[in-house]
DNA sequence: AGCCAGGACAAGT
DNA sequence: ACTTGTCATGGC
């Protein structure tokens, strides 16, 4: 019999593993703490609690879920320390993988991605969390009592626009249904969109109304895992244009600079108090 | 009580 | 190629 203190599946290397960071630096809004230490959320139709204990952080899983779903998710065979390193170009850089030292960048679900950053166009984060965890709620497949999947891009298909204005999403509903639409019927798809080099995917995916530069970046960051998309918001052009005063290029940080942008993200938020 | 938010788009210079 | 107005909504 296993106790809940010793079950599940326990990550000791954890320098580079922090669930706050993980979920709190606005690359994805399905996780919340619950308590100090205590994590949940739902991602790939399956709900998980993560637990920070002093040995590590404890997944509530099976070692059979976590080498099959969880460790991909999490981008368990990335190493983080050396990415750090490798982005740490100047001072400022270097204060920033300092303070976001733990964060990672999950590999989440295409289209849970795709229709999460068209919602967050010109919006909070607050209010993202909200109008997605109402989508779940009403739209999504239950996968435990209170927790509900996202739903697929078949299901937000068949809403109505209505319904989709009833969440709080305003003029983005339209944009919603479009991609939908084109997801469920096959005209835009991750497979498709991974055998493209990175601009080529980019302007592809700016062809379903609603994307533009920015989600379409978001996109292939969050949504395929491409590391070299940097996606650049309100808070990314703050953050350049005060410590990159002359100019800067992408590929100074390398092949990943797109974490390199999760870092500088997270970190000029909290040096404006909006994030911890 | 306004201000602003992980923008996109069309229309005007 | 750049600037500007408009599009809804509600957390802070």
């Amino acid at each position: 019999m296993h106790t809940p203190e010793t079950s599940g599946v326990l990550l000791t290397e954890c320098e580079d593993f922090s669930p706050a960071l993980i979920f709190g630096c606005g690359q994805s809004f399905r996780f919340e703490q619950m308590e100090p230490g205590l994590y949940r959320g739902v991602a790939l139709g399956r709900e998980l609690t993560l637990a920070e204990t002093p040995q590590g952080v404890r997944l509530h899983c099976t070692p059979q879920e976590y080498e099959a779903v969880w460790r991909a998710y999490f981008d368990m065979d990335l190493d983080y320390a050396a990415v750090r390193r490798a982005v740490a170009v100047t001072p400022f850089m270097g204060e920033a993988v300092d303070f976001g030292r733990g964060l990672r960048i999950l590999r989440q679900d295409f289209w849970e991605a795709a229709c999460s950053f068209l919602i967050s166009q010109c919006n909070n984060i607050a209010r993202i969390k909200g109008i997605v965890a109402r989508l779940c709620e009403r739209h999504g497949e239950a996968v435990s009592e209170k927790a509900h999947a996202f739903p697929s891009a078949g299901q937000v298909a068949c809403l109505s626009e209505t319904e989709l204005r009833a969440l709080g999403t305003g003029y983005r509903a339209p944009y919603l249904l479009a991609a939908a639409r084109a997801v469920a019927e096959g005209r835009l798809s991750a497979a498709a969109l991974n055998a493209l080099p990175y601009a080529e995917a980019k302007r592809a995916l700016m062809q379903t109304p609603g994307i533009g530069a920015k989600v379409a970046d978001c996109i292939l960051l969050y949504g395929l895992h491409r590391t070299d998309a940097f996606p650049v918001d309100v808070w990314m052009r703050r953050a350049l244009a005060e410590h990159f005063p002359a100019g800067f290029d992408p590929a100074e940080f390398g092949p990943h600079a797109g974490i390199a942008q999760q870092y500088i993200f997270h970190y000029e938020r909290h040096l404006y108090g909006k994030a911890v």
